[in-house]
RNA sequence: GCGCCUGUAGCUCAGUUGGAUAGAGCAUCGGAUUUCUAAUCCGAUGGUCAGGGGUUCGAAUCCCUUCAGGCGCGCCA
């Protein structure tokens, strides 16, 4: 039996059906089951057959069930309601395949090949704080670049920064306004402009330290990037790269060129046939009064992710953005590219509440919690945890009263006290020289707790492998905390340092088994575990 | 009006891509510690899966329809 740490055991399980139905129908699935009357995994096979063959699912699943019975992979294989086929893994089994658990490549599921892909997530505009609806997107860009690096993508991350543009210009306006104010006029904010007052802690910092007015603006703009990347680090959300849109104003040029065939000028402006490729409408790609459109210096620095030669393009956007797909789609499209490979992933919204009461937040009226006021108040640990829970596709409400007045039972601490846990039940064992065994060797009978923890274990990689190919890093979660629970009953009802070496050296295997795979799956989510608690 | 997301226990959410008797946490009530961390464990209460129709061995999941909430529909980003 060889153990290479991604082998699925709904695999291993297919492989021995395989071997008495020949032609497999696709939709055969092995899932485990989570009600302990239907044994530990279950097959659909005999209703798929059923179809086939038109005869009763519960005769096939009787024939077949005699046949599997005999395998010693399995303590007993029964048919159940209509003809499903229930698994029962054995002890054998089960504690051959946990040694796969502390293996180098345990849960690294080969499913990237090591491709390309780019993952752009956040990519504020540099005009002020991050705030905690952009954390979602930051938490789970994040996430999701560790899982698929984990399941071997070569993944990589990116933050576009639109340093230029109507934005920008916004912002230096309502600075120079808050310089006004500092001389004593009057502020005059443009009322598109920004509101929040870091503007006016910078105007008076810059009129302190003497900043020479034609600095200004590029000071002005540094210092909104250092502050978002200061804020991204205090976070613990990584970027590989930045990329700013003023590096591909050149590539514009191109992209206009090679666009002529889709293009026509109306009213002065320029615009693309969005509508001939999906799109509901055409879109302008320069306007009436010459300013180039972010769908044109967009296109541009996708058409340059492209020729960085990455293979896949994941962008995690806001909910307010989902109209942008189709012409986005549509641009790579007529610039020539394969747009399936463009990938758009839709955070929903997150909504903020403090004491159940909705926080209204509008950036440009300078009215928003931000990201680093959050953290002050509940950590990064328990931020990201929280964001990580739901479905990227799922509205968020989060109460920032609620969050930090129950950190106390916060899943985050719940998870992170097992691991904790864990260590100093090691350290024990440590100081009593007690080493674990290769559980294979043995002939131990699992308990009740112990199986249920090794059959955990085991599921990791269909766990990992599920998530990945969704891009649903909260499956993570879930499953995190499933193990913390499983674990938690296990040490309630066992006692791992024993004096019975053999007993003993077995359960830390399962705890160094069990730390293991929280560790991992903590990191992916960008979660610290912590030593002790 | 059109498009996207959502509707599952009092609250916040999962639900293995169509599987069996729909699950967690929180909240509420009641228990457990001379033993490796009680940030833990055990038990109880709690459901018309928004409503209706359809597809089939089988539907919270797929299709149609109605209702409700959120977001989007600029020569803004």
């Amino acid at each position: 039996m060889s153990h290479k740490g991604d082998i699925l055991i709904s695999q291993r399980i297919n492989q021995i059906i395989k071997y008495y139905v020949l032609d497999l129908p696709d939709k055969h699935e092995i899932v485990y089951t989570t009600n302990p009357l239907f044994g530990d995994y279950s097959s659909n096979i005999a209703f798929l057959l059923a179809k086939i063959q038109d005869r009763p699912a519960i005769e096939i699943a009787n024939e077949l069930t005699s046949k599997l019975a005999k395998h010693d992979e399995f303590s007993s294989v029964k048919v159940a309601g209509k003809g499903f086929v229930n698994f029962v893994l054995s002890d054998k089994l089960l504690l051959s395949e946990i040694n796969a658990a502390l293996e180098q490549n345990f849960g690294r599921v080969d499913l990237g090949k090591n491709i390309k892909v780019l993952v752009e997530y956040i990519s504020a505009n540099p005009t002020g704080p991050l705030n905690v609806v952009q954390a979602r997107a930051g938490a789970f860009g994040n996430a999701l670049v560790d899982l698929l690096r984990f399941v071997n993508y070569d993944a990589v991350s990116e933050f576009y920064i639109n340093n230029t543009g109507t934005q920008t210009d916004l912002l230096y306006e309502s600075f120079l306004a808050r310089i006004n104010e500092f001389n004593g006029k009057n502020a005059d904010i443009p009322e598109q402009g920004y509101h929040g007052i870091y503007l006016q802690d910078i105007a008076k910092e810059f009129k302190k330290n003497k900043v020479p007015e034609e600095k200004w603006r590029e000071s002005l703009m540094s210092r909104m990037i250092t502050m978002q990347k200061h804020s991204l680090l205090n976070f613990g959300v990584n970027f590989a790269n930045f990329a700013e849109e003023s590096n591909y104003i050149p590539l514009r040029e191109l992209v206009l060129e090679k666009l002529k065939d889709f293009t026509y000028r109306k009213e002065g402006a320029l615009w693309f046939r969005a509508s001939d490729f999906n799109d509901t409408e055409d879109r302008v790609l320069i306007t009436a009064n010459g300013r180039p459109t972010y769908f044109l210096s967009d296109l541009a620095y996708h058409w340059d992710k492209f020729d960085r030669g990455f293979e896949y393009l994941i962008n995690i956007w806001g909910p307010d953005h989902h109209g942008y797909i189709a012409r986005m789609k549509g641009g790579l499209t007529a610039l020539g590219f394969d747009a399936s490979k463009l990938i758009i992933i839709i955070a929903q919204q997150v909504s903020l509440l403090r004491n159940q009461e909705k926080i209204v937040m509008s950036k440009r009226a300078g009215e928003f919690i931000t990201l680093d006021e959050v953290i002050t108040e509940i950590g990064p640990d328990a931020l990201k945890f929280f964001l990580l829970m739901r479905r990227a596709s799922q509205h968020l409400e989060f109460d920032l009263a609620l969050a930090k007045k129950t950190s106390q039972e916060n899943p985050v601490y719940y998870v992170q006290y097992a691991y904790a846990r864990i260590n100093s039940i090691l350290k024990l064992a440590n100081e009593k020289n007690i080493n674990s065994a290769n559980l294979s060797d043995m002939t131990m009978t699992a308990t009740e707790s112990e199986r249920n923890l090794i059959k955990i274990i085991i599921r990791f990689p269909e766990v990992i492998k599920m998530a990945a190919n969704n891009y649903e890093p909260h499956h993570l979660i879930y499953y995190l905390i499933d193990l913390a629970t499983i674990f938690h009953k296990f040490y309630e009802s066992v006692r791992v340092v024993t004096n019975d070496m053999r007993t003993s050296s077995a359960r830390i295997f399962l705890c160094r088994a069990t730390r293991r795979v929280i560790k991992d799956t903590l990191e992916i989510i960008g979660v610290s575990a912590p030593e002790k608690m």
